[in-house]
DNA sequence: TTGACATATACCGATATCGGTATATGATCC
DNA sequence: GGATCATATACCGATATCGGTATATGTCAA
């Protein structure tokens, strides 16, 4: 059993970072494939076959315009991810309520030192 | 060029449902090995392998504590994947705005009314 | 209808990864 | 030292994926 499809949901399509960079393009606005193939430096079909992965999780959807493509965002799709780390957020914080801790109870000593010391 | 190995980063270690499971796991505190292949109903090998590509990209920390080895998350390697979905997060509450626009232009309209209407 | 432009797909080779099984390492206890 | 428990590593086979190149599809313009 090889690693999960990268069309299996937004997590793995997520994880190469070309793709992360088409998404923070498109976060601007919607885009013809050229002008991805423009700012990524990649060939034209990779970068329609990234888009390929994320349309098929819905990370992004197209219209047709003429003879172009105009790709745009939907971050709706991100919402699992941003769900599931957010649950985490606060391990990062924790330094900060440790820190709040310590605050506190220097604070308390030096009310015990203020209220008791003669 | 395959995919990008699972021990690159973060966003690849945990495209991998078993590591986010290992990782909800050890939100409530740190465990052993054993616990993990308890609780994932996988093989021991298996959860080793998984423990030591988070351990690569630092999304977990460990403990010796005689033949057990005690698994403790650090959530502060997630922080990257936090960071960067959460710029897409008005993107699904985009709708809010849109409904706080119309909700706007109401109001204005029943204020012309008011004011205008005579 | 022919040519130019825009995009998608087919095929290729290299490789990391998954679960599974067997085995090595390492610590504890008698 | 020998047995047992806890964990890590080595090896295997199957396969999806990446970038690259060539080609198909589709649209407009003359």
């Amino acid at each position: 059993m090889p690693r999960a499809a990268t069309t299996t949901d937004a997590f793995n399509a997520v994880a190469e970072p070309r793709r992360r960079q088409i998404l923070d393009a498109l976060a601007g606005g919607e885009r013809p494939v050229n002008d991805l193939v423009e700012l990524l430096g990649l060939g034209q079909p990779q970068v329609s076959k990234h888009l390929r992965v994320l349309r098929e999780v819905d990370l992004v959807a197209v219209r047709d315009e003429g003879r172009q493509r105009m790709y745009r965002i939907n971050g709706q799709s991100l919402k699992p991810i941003h769900d599931w780390v957010k649950a985490y957020e606060q391990t990062w914080n924790e330094r900060f309520e440790v820190l709040d801790e310590v605050l506190e109870e220097l604070k308390e000593q030096e009310n015990d030192n203020g209220g008791n010391d003669d």
